[in-house]
DNA sequence: CACTAATAATTTGTATACAAACTATATTTA
DNA sequence: TAAATATAGTTTGTATACAAATTATTAGTG
């Protein structure tokens, strides 16, 4: 039977095949930060609070893509670890202001260059192009489900 | 700067956006089997028993890539639905064979088609070569990491 | 044949995803 | 101005991922 008629096609090369992937990468990465005391998803929220500064957990939530009952608990656990603090914010006592520590802030810098190594070896052997292609497909289909949802 | 030079490219472009769609294409398929009491991943486990029949929990795990605590707990709640059973192997007191009810036959074989045009809407717009070269990407990425675990 | 090693599955513990409900606070409305 | 509505964050419950340990059973070894 040709491959594009058969029924699971794309439920397995599109769906079972990304989810497996984003699995294994979440597996390789907390493979190498666990020796940091950190996850993957945890490492997420620090590069967040890293590139864009302070932030709001609803903030924070948008931009890490998380939902907002996760963010607190991964909040919790970076908090115990000293890698970051909640303020409260003086202008809305509902609300938050997310900060990293000195601490976090100095393992943050120093993980760029080891999860850049980590990725370098995942893409090895795959073309510029290729790889070009491939974040233009995910765009899409983000932009696709996003408006399904 | 640059950004093949930014040291989080990858992570973001490949391991941020890879995890995220993952995360949306799962929703997405839980909203719509949620109503046949069903979640993605059990669908998974149901689509390889009708696509291999009859397997041992071990070959369950390997052939749905899912580990093998998480699939003992998965075939409880599908044994628990009576989507499927598990029974004993007399030649191995160990293992249990499992296997779809008539009742998990009959769903698995009507849920093709819906899964399948979830899918149609969630790939619409992009050209089959550039599907081709996302599937091949997927395979590499996968075959790096086996290699890097 | 008894002991050792390996295997199939389960259990326990923790992290995250996410739905839904809840609490405290801020904003809007009549 | 009081009541209604909305918002920020938390809590609860369930599902899944996965590491690690455990139990029952089988296979291998000396």
């Amino acid at each position: 039977m040709d491959q594009s008629k058969d029924m699971s096609f794309l439920d397995e090369e599109i769906g079972f095949n990304t989810v497996r992937t984003s699995k294994y990468i979440t597996r390789l990465l907390n493979q190498h930060l666990k020796s940091y005391g950190l996850t993957a998803e945890q490492w997420t929220v620090l590069k967040r609070l890293h590139q864009r500064g302070n932030m709001s957990q609803k903030h924070l939530s948008e931009a890490s893509d998380k939902d907002q009952a996760t963010v607190t608990k991964i909040l919790d656990l970076l908090e115990a670890g000293e890698f970051l603090e909640r303020k409260r914010n003086p202008e809305d006592r509902r609300s938050f202001v997310i900060g990293l520590t000195k601490k976090g802030e100095a393992l943050t810098e120093q993980l760029y260059c080891e999860v850049d190594s980590v990725f370098q070896k995942i893409v090895n052997g795959i073309s510029e192009k290729d790889i070009d292609t491939y974040r233009q497909v995910l765009s899409k289909l983000h932009r696709n489900m996003k408006s399904l949802i």
